[in-house]
DNA sequence: ACCTGAACACCGTTCAAGT
DNA sequence: ACCTGAACACCGTTCAAGT
């Protein structure tokens, strides 16, 4: 059966998860897949295409979140929700950065997260500097553990990062940035 | 005269500034400086090691807050200045964020922003939390902006980023930090 | 329509050998 | 001490030619 455009992202994302951006590389992805690396090509415009997919998927993972609760609730819940899943994929702030620079608002978690930042207290004016503040929020917070966590590995005199208080080091931000919303 | 460290980083620096991260690489590094590339790694250790010191280099060109403002004025002044050094830098923003996840405070500009931080307001224990969250807003932005001027290089559809829109973009964010930090 | 083979123009890094 | 030459093990992308 012929390789599919669904088939070549899949395997991407798969690629990335086990072993990182150092190892998705067009030709590394062309061996898993049992194909010549011109091959992908028919499917995918380039990398940079390619990559654009993988973060989409990435967030397409993500809960919606709940309607039930406050605004700035929902907006913690998911913001933690975001980094949790995006922390475990190695390299997943250089990805979704990548995809979120170049289209915005095209994937439903990130269209909820903005509209969860209006809810929370900010204008509609202010509603997408905001949403961004928190994504860079996100994406720097994952990519700052995930460093530590390989620098520790290259020098043991390094600490191992510890994922909980990480996670409270991000919270600590994300809720100067409600207070500051809600103060406004 | 033999080749210097600090000639090996002053001609990377350049290229990043002139060409981009795409063009910094050792073997166009070495034709710049007319030696062949495995002369760098007598100065060098490695690739990532050099991105350090250009990052460096960068953020040591910040000139420092002026004292006799308040401290919320001051780390406006400060950060804005962050942002307009590196938005003229391609690339900067991964330059810099590998830089500051291998050594946060190593720089003169980033203790200074700690500092001003803590001043504006957090308490000992926030104070790098948010320090961080200023970092990955200033660096998030300065992606956001050249990623967009990229893209609309590219696909002239897209409209060219205004620079003084995207400044204005980064203040709201930054205004909400603040507020935030006031009304712990 | 979909893929292979082969090429083009590159990478980062190492290291014996030279000066 | 500092550098060259040459190699090793890779990259992303293109494209004529095959099926």
């Amino acid at each position: 059966m012929a390789l599919s455009r669904e088939q070549v992202v899949g395997a991407a994302v798969d690629l990335l998860r086990r072993y990182g951006l150092g190892d998705l590389t067009m030709r590394r992805l062309a061996r898993e897949l049992g194909v010549a690396p011109g091959a992908l090509y028919w499917h995918v415009a380039n990398k940079q295409e390619l990559l654009v997919e993988v973060a989409d998927v990435l967030l397409a993972e993500i809960p919606p979140p709940s309607g039930d609760r406050p605004a700035a609730e929902a907006l913690t819940g998911l913001a933690v929700a975001l980094r949790e899943a995006l922390v475990q994929v190695p390299d997943a702030a250089d990805v979704v950065g990548l995809a979120y620079a170049v289209e915005p608002g095209a994937t439903r978690a990130l269209r909820d997260l903005a509209r969860l930042v209006q809810d929370a207290g900010a204008t509609a004016s202010e509603r997408d500097d905001v949403a961004a503040l928190v994504v860079h929020h996100i994406l720097g917070s994952v990519a700052a553990q995930q460093n530590r966590a390989l620098a520790s590995q290259v020098d043991p005199e390094l600490p191992t990062p510890d994922s909980t208080s990480e996670a409270k080091a991000f919270e600590v931000g994300l809720a100067v940035i409600l207070r500051g919303l809600r103060s406004a």
